[in-house]
RNA sequence: GCAGGAGUGGCGGAAUGGCAGACGCAUCAGACUCAAAAUCUGACGCUGGUGACAGUGUGUGGGUUCAAGUCCCAUCUCCUGCACCA
């Protein structure tokens, strides 16, 4: 009789020994073929590791070890994403170093994730906060500044009327702070901003190029939002101006019956003495003004406006001339800050257009309702009227054939819009990276000299933000106060400092080449790891950073330091974690599973296995301490398994073909994301073994093989213990033989008219005929009336159809 | 509203158009034990029947097919994003 299973001991004994033998270090061997599987580093917070962390580092570690023992040379790194709030406001509130809280939380992220035996090289270890690191994200922001992707403009911002501070958009909840509850409002402050949307064309034609799961792609899409429609200007009525508007349906312009701008339109101020009623408009603006975002989508069905009195517009196509109202419902972010209104084929327009009694003029017909009724949208089925030239003509052409009108008389062109804003990269905090930009009142925004980076947090007193929402920065006046490097004179630093986006937008590159001090990684490493191969991670990830790392990732593309257009080949996303009562795992609801204790009581390899094998990678599932225990059932299993170990070289006759199947599915099974299958293929296998009450050493050596990437701690000793050569992580892959996948004999069913009758035991490659005379001979009685039809599927089943 | 995904036993979940419920959990029965735990063996969708067995069953309603959880049409519910984007 064996030992029990002591997993606290074997999984220290086996950590201990990979550590000493370097086991999982990435070889700088660039002839050998590679692989480079990521996992979205993690920001270490100040509680822990969460149970749903490992899911995705046990998954792609899987990938890691079997494409290791299939020969190929592996890069599985791990970082930290270490700048953030969280560490600043527990350093604000405990008058701790942010450095210091983060180190902590470092060091305790690491002991957890290393008790899991994960195969991270940890020698190329990266920390977003290592002014080693953040000297390349400032020479990336340099790079793009140089570029012309980065400049500076009146932004509002989320203001916190309490703690007087601006709050990043993760901090503002239903519209309150989220630490003291009271109202956010917006401010307008300068900003630095990226020009994402330079790339969004490209971000979305390139995902063609990508294996990215389809919910990834679509999201991304829907984010960047691509339309395509046209501009038409129109005329203001006795003014030299002409109120320019977006639309997708040009088609529609007979059908426009009034105009909108945005609240904050600049045409609106131009022309205030022309405006009879500037006060009505100036009080409805401050209201708008007023409303924060979460009010304004809020309240989206209750339209407001008013009616710009002294302002009219004249439709280009017909001359009419027609009212200018504002309303919020317009946004000056998108498009042009105003709108032509077709209230009888756009709901916005038609809510609108009710409310204030306006008319509602119909140009597409095959509407089921009239017009006055109800808005009809329809482009599908619509023919137009009473829109002249255009009358008889589909949405389709219609569109065509008045972008050509509009075009050919000057008066609007085809125009592709993009929700897509530019993305506001400057915080007004201290935890993060400085941007190396000083301003000189002679020379304007100057950036620093590449020679001068990394440049350095300076160490201040306190990380308060100030009264008046500038960074803790803006108190070091000895680090603020510098020379320009343009013309020498007087200067002052940029006291913002970057997103904690910015740090992980690259840092897949930086574990190619960890500790290069020359270039961001050279360009040998680049070439020969590039692309990510598998890059896993949450979809809430989906449209922030993926997005922002894409967009870096062409820039420097563009920029030739990248060998490809993509980052990463392949992108996948697992489902959360949740709590045994299928809520999200959090304090205040009590249902939270600490992973320490897991590996505590039942052993890394047992949580492992289980959170592998706890349901469809990709969707969500509940934690179940019975389903754990059931899992370290399994391996107890296992591990017995040397109790029933015999001699033997090949595997025995009547296992064979269950080896082949398992192989199969196994490792195809780990290619696909179908994690809980391959391990019900390896339980089913193991009751395979104890019912035959025997292993060999070859059908062991190959079940060990086959579980190691998902319990190495287990394998590792039971492959010691069975006295196999070397270690089972440098091991090989098993091999099947598609020929032995197949049962020389099957089970199949007979079927009368489609009703089951019975199954017959057949040769697998008996003849269709033979197949079915003996179906037949099974039936016998039983089968009466006159045959139509004999249908036999090798493998699966004969169907007899007979008429009575 | 738009987009994506999911509806299968008591539960988590399996099923290239071919015996629905693999594998696991829970439950029940038995073995071992003074006993409990652990472990092992067996049963386990629902209805009827002592029984071999019969019927029925994958959200709902239709359809295609010899055959549908799977394909098509319609419909309901839930989840996840996005949302006054003209």
């Amino acid at each position: 009789m064996a030992e029990p299973y002591n997993h606290r001991e074997l999984e220290q004994k086996w950590q201990k020994i990979w550590d000493d033998e370097k086991a999982f270090k990435t070889s700088n061997d660039f002839s050998k073929p590679k692989y480079y599987a990521l996992v979205e580093f993690p920001y270490p917070s100040g509680q822990g590791l969460h149970v749903g962390h490992p899911r995705p580092y046990t998954a792609l570690d899987i990938v890691a070890r079997k494409r290791r023992m299939q020969g190929y040379n592996v890069l599985y790194p791990m970082g930290w994403d270490a700048f953030g709030l969280p560490t600043e406001n527990y350093a604000i509130k405990n008058h701790i170093h942010p450095k210091i809280v983060t180190k902590n939380n470092v060091e305790r992220f690491k002991n957890q994730l290393h008790s899991l035996g994960y195969s991270f090289d940890w020698d190329r270890e990266v920390n977003t906060t290592d002014p080693n690191y953040y000297k390349w994200t400032q020479w990336i922001f340099l790079k793009l500044f140089k570029a012309g992707l980065a400049y500076k403009t009146e932004m509002p911002i989320n203001w916190c009327t309490s703690c007087k501070v601006g709050l990043a958009n993760e901090e503002v909840v239903n519209g309150v702070c989220e630490r003291c509850g009271s109202e956010v409002v917006r401010k307008v402050k300068s900003q630095w901003m990226l020009k994402i949307t330079e790339y969004a064309d490209k971000l979305i034609k390139d995902l063609d190029m990508v294996d990215y799961i389809e919910r990834v792609k679509v999201s991304q899409k829907n984010w960047i939002g691509k339309s395509e429609g046209a501009e038409v200007d129109f005329k203001i009525k006795d003014k030299e101006d002409l109120l320019t508007v977006y639309t997708t349906r040009p088609d529609t312009l007979f059908g426009v019956t009034y105009m909108v701008m945005s609240p904050e339109h600049p045409l609106i101020d131009k022309y205030k003495d022309e405006i009879r009623n500037f006060t009505e408009i100036t009080e409805y603006r401050e209201a708008a003004a007023r409303k924060s975002d979460f009010e304004r989508t809020e309240l989206a069905k209750d339209k407001t406006g008013v009616c710009i009195k002294g302002l009219s517009a004249i439709n280009p196509v017909n001359g009419k001339e027609i009212p200018i109202w504002i309303s919020d419902y317009v946004l000056m972010s998108y498009g042009t800050g105003a709108i032509m209104a077709v209230p009888a084929h756009d709901e916005r327009d038609w809510d609108f257009a009710k409310k204030f009694n306006l008319p509602i003029i119909e140009v597409v017909s095959g509407a089921e309702k009239s017009v006055q009724d109800q808005c009809n949208p329809d482009v599908a089925t619509g023919i137009l009227v009473h829109s002249d030239f255009l009358n008889g003509l589909n949405v389709e052409n219609a569109k065509q054939r008045i972008i050509e009108y509009l075009t050919e008389k000057g008066i609007g062109h085809k125009k592709t819009n993009f929700k897509l804003r530019d993305w506001v990269f400057s915080r007004q905090r201290y935890w993060g990276e400085p941007i190396p930009i000083v301003y000189c009142e002679k020379c304007g925004y100057v950036p620093i000299d590449e020679s001068e980076l990394p440049l350095e947090l300076p160490e201040v007193e306190s990380y308060e933000p100030t009264d008046n929402g500038e960074s803790p920065l803006a108190k070091m006046t000895d680090w603020v106060n510098t020379t320009c490097p343009c013309c020498g004179g007087p200067a002052k630093r940029e006291t913002d400092t970057m997103p904690q986006w910015a740090g992980s937008s690259w840092y897949y590159l930086r574990y190619t080449d960890p500790t290069n001090t020359e270039a961001l990684a050279s360009k040998e490493a680049l070439d020969y790891w590039l692309p990510v191969d598998w890059y896993n991670g949450g979809m809430e990830h989906t449209t922030l950073h993926l997005l922002y790392s894409r967009f870096w990732h062409k820039f420097l593309y563009d920029e030739k330091v990248v060998p490809c257009p993509e980052p990463y080949q392949k992108r996948t996303s697992h489902g959360m974690i949740l709590g045994s009562n299928g809520e999200k795992m959090s304090k205040s609801r009590g249902n939270v599973v600490n992973p320490d204790d897991i590996v505590r009581d039942y052993g890394a390899d047992t949580l492992r296995t289980y959170e592998m094998f706890i349901g469809a990678f990709d969707l969500s599932a509940s934690w179940s301490e019975d389903g754990v225990k059931g899992c370290h059932r399994f391996l107890d299993r296992v591990w017995k398994l040397q109790d029933i170990l015999v001699d033997g070289d090949a595997y025995s006759a009547d296992l064979e073909t269950k080896m082949h199947q398992t192989i199969k599915k196994v490792s195809s099974d780990f290619e696909s994301l179908k994690y809980n299958t391959a391990i019900a293929a390896m339980m089913s296998l193991i009751n395979d073994f104890y019912k035959a009450n025997q292993i060999n050493k070859a059908e062991f050596k190959t079940f060990l093989t086959l579980l190691n990437p998902v319990a190495p701690h287990i394998t590792e000793e039971l492959w010691q213990i069975a006295g196999f050569e070397g270690r089972i992580y440098n091991s090989v892959w098993p091999e099947f033989d598609e020929e032995k996948t197949k049962e020389s004999t099957v089970e199949i069913m007979v079927q009368q008219n489609g009703k089951n009758r019975g199954t017959i035991n057949v040769a697998a490659d008996i003849s269709k005929d033979d197949a079915i005379a003996q179906a037949k001979e099974m039936l016998g009685d039983k089968l009466t009336g006159t045959i139509v039809k004999e249908i036999y599927v090798p493998g699966r089943l004969v169907n007899i159809v007979a008429k009575p």
